[in-house]
DNA sequence: GTGGAGTCTGCAAGTATTCGCAGTTACGAT
DNA sequence: ATCGTAACTGCGAATACTTGCAGACTCCAC
C-alpha cells in the first residue's frame, strides 16, 4: 500500500502520528465506494477494533479534512457524510421529496466559482456542494 | 396588522390554528432586521410568554417553512438561521477562515439554477443557499 | 534510560435539534 | 350543550456531533 507510506509523510510532515485508529478511518473510507456517514465509519471501525471511540473517529474525519484526504457533504439536516479526497469531487442534487441524490460533474459549478473570484475576490470551496430542490419526477 | 389576517387564512386554509405561540415566532422573525437563530427567537418568545417550550419553537419554525412564510438558510456546522420569506431572497459567502458572512444578490445564482433545470429536470430551490471558502482579506 | 513537550485517546458532559407520547385545546357536527 | 376528531403543546428521551479534561503514548534531546 503506498497510499499509507502517502499518508504517512503528510501527517509527519506536519508533526502528526499515524496511529491504528487514524488508519482504520481511513481505510474505511477507502473501502466504501460511495459517500458514507460517520456512524457507518464507527461500525466499520469498531468491528476491527472494538476499543475505538466515536469522538476519535470525528477527530480523525476532522483531521483527515483539514489534510485533504477526505472531503464532506452536507446533505442537510445534520446528515454529513464522507468521501476520500482522490475519488474525484462532485456535487449532489438532492430531492427533498423523495430523497433521491442526483451526482452532478464538477465542471457544472466551475463558471460560478470564476464569477464570484471576478466579482467578489471570493474563492469559493465547491469541492462537495448540496443543493436541495425537486427532481423531475417529483414536480407538480 | 393585515400580515396577521393574512396569515391566519393561510393557516386556516390547510388547518392550521393561530396560536399565540405561533405569532410570538413569527413576531421575533419578523422584528430582527437580519438573520436570526432558533436559540435567539426561543429567548425572545420566553420573554414574553415564559412557559412555553423550545420544541415548539422548531415545529413552529418547521410549519412556517412549509407554508413559505420563513426561510432556513444553513450556515455548517449545525448553524440553522431564519428569516422572512417577504423580505427577499439572497444567498451568502462565507468565509472559513475569517467567519465574515458576504451577501451574494438572488440574481447571481438565477443562471445555476436555469442550467440545473435544463440539463437536469431539477428545480433547485436556492432561496438561500451558503457557499463556503475564503474571502478576499483571508487569501494567501 | 530519563525527562519533557507535544500529540493522541477515551470518557463524560454539553449543544443543537428532533421525536414519541400523553394530556390539552379548539372546532364542527349533532 | 356535548361529543368526537384532529391539531397543538410540554416534557423527556434520543440523535448527531463537539468539547474539555486527564491520562497515555511517542519522539527527541541529553
Amino acid at each position: 500500500m503506498k497510499e499509507s507510506i502517502d499518508l504517512t509523510s503528510k501527517l509527519m510532515a506536519q508533526g502528526y502520528r499515524l496511529t491504528p485508529q487514524r488508519m482504520m478511518v481511513l481505510s474505511a473510507i477507502q473501502k466504501s465506494d460511495n459517500h458514507i456517514s460517520a456512524e457507518e465509519i464507527y461500525a466499520q471501525v469498531v468491528a476491527g477494533y472494538p476499543c475505538v471511540n466515536i469522538s476519535t473517529v470525528y477527530r480523525t474525519l476532522e483531521l483527515l479534512k483539514r489534510l485533504d484526504l477526505v472531503t464532506e457533504t452536507d446533505l442537510g439536516g445534520g446528515r454529513v457524510r464522507y468521501h476520500p479526497a482522490d475519488k474525484g469531487h462532485h456535487h449532489h442534487l438532492v430531492c427533498q421529496e423523495c430523497g433521491r441524490i442526483i451526482d452532478l460533474g464538477e465542471t457544472v459549478l466551475a463558471s460560478l466559482g470564476n464569477r464570484l473570484h471576478r466579482e467578489y475576490g471570493f474563492r469559493a470551496d465547491l469541492k462537495h456542494l448540496a443543493i436541495f430542490g425537486r427532481c423531475a419526477d417529483c414536480q407538480g
